[in-house]
DNA sequence: TTTAAAAAGGGGTAAATCCCCCTTTTTTTT
DNA sequence: AAAAAAAAGGGGGATTTACCCCTTTTTAAA
């Protein structure tokens, strides 16, 4: 009996590619694909239709990995879920790993190292690499803060910053004073320890707060 | 006799899962993959190492795919070139297509498309999606110029500008004096039709002048 | 040697940045 | 429940930077 795998992929040719290289192995196939969260979920209400495992992307339009993989957590914890993206900031790592995932792929992988995670994930529980481990090792202490704390109102802000509104017409449609986007300003830089509204955008779009 | 196919692609499960793929199509096996467009090259000295078709990633470390078909397109003129990218922008398509790529495939398709892909391309010479043929068809009539020439030097600015020096401290990283600076900044503003420093930095990214 | 471009500059206005300062409300702590 | 702290909103005024228009010099090209 081989164990069932469900692959959620947004790319429809790396998704079918992926599927033929499961279906290779000789404990595991493919049951279905997915192009995105919602559709997995919508699927998971049939029983039939909940696999040992879940390949998981990150990078998704409607419902992303992260996301998905917290929903799954909370309403089918036994489904195991092994997260691939090409994406290697750690942030987003570790993200994909508190929402409870299994294990963490990159996409520069080889299939033999596929083929062992699957079946590290599905016989022990988890897999990981040693970049990963040692990530997660880093995170234990919290080191320097890599996370500081946006107020809600501030990443608002920083989305209006991000283009060629000024201050004050930000504050127009934000319906604040303009001395409140200044103190929103000040705050942030101060935080984030920049010195303009460039070194703003930059961080906004590094950190993904705002998708250029 | 099966046509031979080489892919060029840096994530390796990718290009593992596509090379099973294309060797299950009945006209076409694959040859060898290669991690980016250096090693390509390298492997074509040996004549017995040129496939009739490399399925090109344009995304890559070390030589990219427009790179890569460039240079194919003068050495190597009778290899046929089918460009493979989750990349959208109309820029990069373009570009890929001057470079000599002969079609244009997201991965987002399904692979029954790309083995008529592969088939047209080989036996026609070209393939091209309803969407790339528009897009071509548009590029004739340079309506809005959407490719505005910037010179070198511009572009030197443009980089700096995506910090957080001010106008002044460029025009001392670029030794010049900080009006001509001015003058880079007014002339691309114009060009580009932009209002202020926070427009350029998101063109800058956008148009991949700067990677934050 | 004209012609054009690149580089440099002057001066003015608006925007951004940076200091101080304040009140009110909400949340947390004691 | 009272006190303290944090969050949200607002201000005055000074300095710097950014932005814009228009001119001159220097350099490179035709």
């Amino acid at each position: 009996m081989k164990y069932s795998v469900v692959i959620v992929e947004d790319h429809i040719l790396l998704s079918q590619a992926l599927s033929g290289l499961v279906n290779g192995f000789a404990k595991f196939k493919i049951l279905y694909i997915c192009k995105n969260g919602k559709e997995l979920l919508t699927r998971f209400k049939d029983p039939k239709n909940i696999p040992d495992i879940v390949l998981m992307d990150i990078n998704m339009p409607i419902m992303n990995g992260i996301e998905t993989t917290a929903a799954l957590k909370e309403q089918y914890p036994q489904v195991k879920v092994l997260a691939l993206s090409v994406e290697e900031d750690e942030n987003t790592i570790l993200k994909m790993l508190r929402a409870g995932a299994k294990g963490y792929l990159l996409k520069d992988t080889e299939k033999s190292i596929l083929e062992n995670a699957l079946i590290q994930v599905q016989e022990t529980g988890f897999y990981h690499t040693k970049d990963v481990t040692n990530l997660l090792l880093g995170s234990l202490n919290p080191k320097e803060e890599n996370n500081v704390m946006l107020k809600d109102r501030e990443v608002e802000f920083i989305k209006h910053a991000c283009t060629e509104k000024t201050y004050k017409e930000i504050a127009n449609d934000m319906c604040l004073s303009p001395k409140t986007i200044e103190g929103y300003r000040d705050s942030i830089f101060e935080k984030l320890n920049l010195k303009n509204r460039t070194g703003l955008v930059i961080y906004a779009i590094k950190s993904k707060l705002f998708v250029p």
